[in-house]
DNA sequence: TTGAAAGCGCTAACAT
DNA sequence: ATGTTAGCGCTTTCAA
């Protein structure tokens, strides 16, 4: 069978009625008669009929899919805002473009004009590191495509944009372990250019001064990967005094430190607790089990689908941008807590 | 600036000349005098024309969009080999419309109706677990949609295909073990229902063979995931002749294993070796690090996408469909080598 | 060198 | 209850 596709045309012709009569029996309009709605949908099932997608885009100047410009998508918080994004559109009858920036400025801007090409009715994204010039995003708001950002966002720009409060999660884990009774906390800190690593270091700070604990300059470390864990770890062990808790700005610096010390001998959580901050499902598997802030990845996709297909479908174009901020959650674990056998 | 979206026929009434002249001269057609075409191009550049995608695919019955069918992406080596799909695919100009199945066969169904209607050039499909019937596969095939099959096929299905030789992985998994002079090797299995899981059984068993090794079934356990893995190691430790080697199905058991191992004092990799099966980048995080097998998914996916690709632009309906087997890797680190300092 | 016209598949206002 | 027509944005044959 090599039947180029069938057609409404197709139909009409082997029913001996107009196009447009069984277009109006396919979408059950009231006018066509109960026979002849009938027997075009037996036909059109019969023949596997689908809709053209294409000529219904071209048609209503809208093309029920959304377009999505990731900075990459193998990582466990991007992948599962992915996942969020697209069980929502799926949901409610858009397809997804998804687009990969790579982190590249230019290939995020090449990426807006192919979705605007194909007319996307809206737009989600997360802005690559190396972005600062925004025209792109502005051509968009020119042509009234909506915009949402996730996750990271260009200040400049208004409109919707779903986020986690860092500075907050941050705040709750120093506290946690301020609360386990922790008095030398120190902090592996991310970049201090990204946002996210100053909120996190700004958090941390907040909680030690809310708690009157002092702020020990030698207690904070940058070390945002596996080895400069490893190596932060054997500074803070040459201090006079050394610390009794570690926060680390994500979960491969946490496991990094957890198992340096271990190796040295070190118990955790006893003589130092270990608080992550989660970029995927590692907290399982060290011994004992990580604490970690959950950043609800799958959640801000579905937030962020939610926000947009709201506004595509919206008739008020004055309706004001909103900011969501989800709040993450901190999963306390073995590494953190004494167990009380 | 509210402007409907500019089209050629805004900029042809601006310059007095008609849509097709513009037509022409967007794409440096010769026969349109310098002059018209300068003018032309720079109006477009001015009121930033892009063209309609979508007209474009209602004209020429050719979208330049792919579709992907996957069944999870939160998943390193799904994404990775999304990632793969995706960068080939933006270098040969083609956008990407990606589905997730969730592993529900309806939903598979489902995807694969709404890419048919939204006219994909052709689709990439990752077969969801539960898939026991291919009606909505033949119907692309019926339709002359291209389609192509990575990691997992329905096998009555004649078409394009990359998968890895899991077999052959294991088989050289396991021979490295030997190799090392390891002579009780056990096997961590993965759920036999799928082909991956009897596969790698089966190269595991092979290469026993080979070797002149017995095969002894009491070393070989079901155990898929971390909580089984360290049972399974409760096992093994009391069996009257305990192994010196693991080959595990999966990177999670195998550091289940190791790290259950340590705690009771066992020195890997002098006492037990231990090799892992890639699910994602835990290699790392584990000392000694782990040795495990590289199913460089962004490859797959890079080499599904070129198919794919190729098949599209290909004119000749009859070229036969082709199998493209990927070889794993084997990377060799701390946990299966004994380091000759 | 340029324009007019038709058509891709579908829908909707306007007939009848 | 159904048909006719026009048009979404673009390309392309044919004509001038």
């Amino acid at each position: 069978m090599k039947s180029s596709q069938v057609t409404i045309k197709d139909i009409a012709k082997a029913l001996g009625v107009s196009p447009s009569t069984v277009s109006r029996a396919l979408k059950g309009h009231p006018d066509i008669s109960l026979e002849t709605r009938k027997a075009v949908n037996d036909l059109a099932l019969r023949l596997k009929y689908e809709p053209n997608a294409i000529a219904l885009s071209l048609k209503q100047s809208r093309s029920n899919s959304i377009g999505v410009i990731i900075p990459e998508m193998v990582h466990y918080f991007f992948s599962s805002v992915l996942s969020g994004i697209n069980d929502v559109a799926y949901d409610a009858g858009f397809t997804v473009i998804i687009c990969q920036s790579n982190e590249i400025h230019d290939r995020e801007v090449a990426n807006v004009k192919a979705l605007y090409s194909h007319r996307v009715d809206g737009i989600l994204i997360s802005i690559s590191k190396d972005s600062d010039n925004f025209d792109h995003l502005n051509f968009l708001m020119d042509n009234d495509i909506p915009l949402v950002f996730f996750d990271r966002y260009a200040q400049d720009i208004v409109c919707d944009k779903v986020i986690v409060d860092d500075f907050d999660a941050a705040y709750n884990a120093t506290k946690h372990l301020i609360d386990e009774g922790r008095k030398r906390i120190a902090h592996f800190s991310g970049p201090q250019k990204l946002l996210i690593g100053r909120e996190r270091l700004e958090g941390y700070k907040k909680a030690l001064k809310n708690a009157g604990l002092p702020i020990d300059e030698s207690l904070i470390i940058h070390a945002e990967n596996f080895e400069m864990a490893r190596e932060a770890v054997g500074k803070l062990l040459e201090l006079p005094e050394t610390p009794d808790a570690i926060f680390a700005v994500n979960d491969l610096t946490a496991i990094g430190a957890m198992l340096t010390l271990q190796k040295r001998g070190i118990k955790i959580p006893d003589e130092i607790a270990i608080v992550g901050f989660s970029d995927g499902r590692f907290s399982g598997i060290v011994e004992p089990n990580l604490s970690s802030v959950d950043q609800h990845g799958y959640e801000m996709g579905t937030a962020a689908a939610r926000m947009l297909i709201k506004r595509i479908l919206s008739k008020d174009p004055f309706y004001p941008a909103e900011t969501v901020i989800l709040q993450s959650s901190l999963i306390v674990r073995g590494s953190s807590k004494i167990q009380i056998v």
